[in-house]
DNA sequence: ATACGCATAATTGTATACAACGTGTGCAAT
DNA sequence: ATTGCACACGTTGTATACAATTATGCGTAT
């Protein structure tokens, strides 16, 4: 991370209250703390030696990352994502990721596109041994490159938050070796463009891209944990 | 309030916590606290009668809003708003109203739809008789209408945010009658493409309404209060 | 048996006390 | 005069105590 940063930040690792957050966050992407499950201060405080107070303000965060909600007077539960919440947010992407792309044309660093060119290639080696585990890694890293490269500190946040947000049901996803082949292919159109400074194409390629990846997901039935009831 | 919500809700307004930070943000939206300037828990504590606790989980939240940046063991600040936000704001706004536009083609309520359209042809009305008041207003509940239209939770919240978020700079703006007519144009076109079920054109609309608003608002240099230095 | 009301427990909301951290000032050594 | 250090002060971080609100369970009346 470079500078200064608005949104984040918060939830420095070494303070009580970013390790509370921390330790909530994943065990509700983990799955430990189920959908709708109340989130009471005292047990989680007891739980992790800790008093009320760097709870609350975990939880608040929380809240505001749309983790859990927050009845006034009544505690925090655990969050639901709905079939049509998933949807949603792959179209708001796939709009703000074509954006994305487009500003990366004109503010990309040559160590970003260096980057962005080493992880499509070692992406392609990975493909065909079939490691599945770098794959999703090098997927992931590919998205964060390209939120840096767009150069605005605002589409980036928003980007990162939606991404961090569909990685608890994307677990599982790219799973078939054929959508990780045709979606490093599509990786690679997008950094062509980007490289060659196309930024109508780039943001029609990027906007592509996600659309292929929820279609993909939907195909293979892959949320079905968190299918509202 | 319906049901749950990912993002908001935080914030009711009868809760100690909740009208702080609605004070807290509305001293910074209406300059009271500049940029830059730290905001000390005891201080506003002591300025509203309350203790330092809810002072800082209002100030927590605020810094998700991305008002403030709170530096650990340091203390809270406003963050400025730079031309640069603003243009990036605008631009993302473009993609997502046009995506909403598209989806009120299918969601769109007939109430909805009515209240579009005496929304559109009251403000014409208006600015035949130069009533910028009503017409600013007017202005408001249209994108208000529209975001409701489109039956996404997730989008209609991330809209409003952006919505609210430059309204502080919005202030004074669609102040020229000829911009006022042609935006109330470029509404009546909107909800056309929206009442005809085209979802095409009407995603190009919305989304060329916000990039003609940036350009007025640039062209008559309307936000320099808040330009960086 | 059911529904209502009241008391009691459980939980969150707020205030305050104490600890930890950072900053600035003043004095001494050079 | 400048630099280094120590100490005091201010501010935030955390813990805990108390208040307010909500949930629960029991008893009684119908």
């Amino acid at each position: 991370m470079n500078d200064y940063d608005v949104r984040r930040d918060v939830s420095d690792q070494y303070s009580l209250r970013g390790r509370v957050f921390h330790k909530i966050r994943d065990d509700i992407l983990n799955g430990k703390y189920k959908e709708g499950e109340e989130l009471k201060e005292v047990s989680i405080g007891h739980e992790m030696g800790v008093s009320r107070t760097p709870v609350r303000e975990a939880l608040r965060q929380l809240e505001l990352e749309g983790l859990v909600q927050i009845i006034p007077n009544r505690g925090a539960f655990v969050t639901g994502i709905q079939a049509k919440d998933v949807h949603d947010i792959y179209m708001i992407r796939s709009r703000l990721e074509g954006l994305c792309a487009r500003w990366a044309c004109e503010n990309i660093t040559k160590e970003q596109l260096e980057a962005m060119e080493e992880n499509v290639y070692l992406a392609e080696f990975h493909v065909t041994k079939g490691n599945m585990e770098q794959i999703a890694e090098l997927d992931n890293s590919f998205h964060r490159i390209l939120y840096a490269a767009c150069d605005s500190k605002m589409l980036e946040h928003l980007l990162i938050d939606y991404h961090e947000y569909v990685m608890r049901i994307r677990k599982k996803t790219l799973s078939t070796i054929e959508r990780a082949t045709q979606s490093n292919k599509e990786h690679h159109g997008i950094m062509e463009a980007i490289k060659m400074k196309d930024a109508n194409l780039a943001e029609r390629l990027a906007d592509e891209h996600m659309k292929q990846a929820y279609d993909n997901m939907v195909k293979n039935g892959l949320f079905d944990l968190y299918r509202e009831q």
